[in-house]
DNA sequence: GAAACACTACGGTCTTGACCGAAGTATTCG
DNA sequence: CGAATACTTCGGTCAAGACCGTAGTGTTTC
């Protein structure tokens, strides 16, 4: 395998205790010098020093020098989404329970910073893009003449759209393997499912739920089916990509 | 710190060559033997065999048994999504590191996300706070009557932030460790000063830097200096507390 | 300039755990 | 039944690396 041992490499970072706790203690998004990062991993500086100079190097940690302190922070959210899931996985390990059914629901729906992921958020990219709404490249993507006057219509305010580059990078769905819309459109979008009823907040996780409202008017506007899959199995019909869950034979 | 063993533990789990090997050939959903992940990990079947025994007791392998095989699998999704995420931090790791080095203008001024960031976007807040346009707290602001006032006036958009859910946050700046104003309020703040010249992008970077114009309407506006310091000494040397925006010497 | 401070480099100790050979337990097949 | 297969347990070797004491560099403060 050729991913194995590079998967290893960064995953072995994070596999010390000392570390873990340095990483953990910038997961908020603080930013924190190496003294102080001594102090919660609990080790003298001197090895502290050794373990932040690891992390930088690997890209995991990004650094600020200012003075004689240095600052550091997570080099990026998707250090961060790994630590969060790293927790859940530590979470729910030896202990065999079924979260699985919160999770159906977060790959269905869910806000993604300010936007829409999960099946829904991929499916209506996709059919933006299908209708030449949205051109979308490697780290971009357009909005066509045609796509303004769709959202025009359909009655969301994109003006903040305009004039704005697009600000959160391509932002890969984990659930799906694809990309979602991201940005000031991703945004407008979310808000006016929200504003419309089409789907809400479920508390304390960033799961959306899709309303009947929201599964009459994804079908009508984007000619999607709203509703999430009635158990685990057909998840893996509804949509063509894979990441279903495997059948243990027998 | 609690949460950091508990990912250190899964972390080194996964940080082994030949476990990532054996997690890695799991990740399409397969499920393989012992026999076969010994063989991809590159292992003897007896130091197969304790490594399987550890991811599973641990959770992340689940194991089904029958006749005289053992089939393994990825136990959740969880796990799937966390080797993802390594794969994608290890792919980015070392490349662009230096991104963060001679942020002297990146600790200026910048984007977090949709919203502005550095001591010019720490300044604004410090500012909007203390003429009680805004009400900060932990985790949440609030616009105060007199600042809906005064952001008409200016002539800011915020009719998006009514409705939106989190419409003005903190977010604390990894440069001057202090919060500057995120949610749709930071947004607005950041798509006027775009749209009106204030600031411009650095292509391929997200740095901003602030125009004549720029400077000249902060310091009418907010009343803050938005021209950066010459140097980076100058920076901190100018206002007592950090974080404030420097009045260039000479 | 001297002292305090923040961090880094080096050297040596010591624990952890990955590895495989050999032997042991299930299960299937002839 | 005994042989082959699939996997596990045990024991001993060995290398990687976490840790800190000491000593260094660069920066700020007095």
């Amino acid at each position: 395998m050729d991913t194995g041992p590079k998967i290893a490499q960064v995953a072995a970072l994070i596999g010390d205790p000392a570390r873990a706790n340095m990483l953990s203690a910038l997961m908020d998004g603080r930013t924190l010098t190496a003294s102080e990062l001594a102090y919660v991993s609990g080790v003298a500086p001197q090895t502290a020093s050794g373990h932040l100079a690891k992390l930088s190097d690997a890209g995991l940690l990004a650094l600020a020098k200012q003075g004689r302190r240095r600052y550091f922070r997570l080099a990026s959210p998707h250090v961060a989404r790994v630590l969060e899931g790293l927790m859940v996985v530590a979470q729910e390990g030896p202990a065999r329970r079924n979260l699985w059914r919160g999770g159906e629901t977060l790959r269905h729906a869910r806000t993604c910073y300010d936007h829409m992921a999960g099946r829904i958020a991929v499916a209506i990219a996709d059919r933006l893009v299908q209708q030449s709404f949205i051109l979308l490249d490697e780290d971009g993507g357009q909005l066509t003449d045609a796509g303004r006057s769709f959202f025009d219509e359909l009655g969301v305010d994109l003006r903040l759209a305009f004039k704005r580059r697009v600000f959160c990078r391509p932002c890969l769905d984990w659930s799906e393997r694809r990309p979602h819309l991201a940005g000031a459109v991703g945004a407008a979008i979310l808000h006016h499912a929200l504003e419309h009823d089409w789907v809400e907040h479920v508390r304390d996780s960033r799961a959306l739920v899709v309303t009947p409202v929201g599964i009459r008017e994804l079908a009508t506007t984007f000619g999607i089916e709203g509703a999430p899959p009635t158990d685990g199995r057909e998840a893996q019909v509804a949509s063509l990509s894979r990441g279903g869950v495997a059948v243990i034979p027998g």
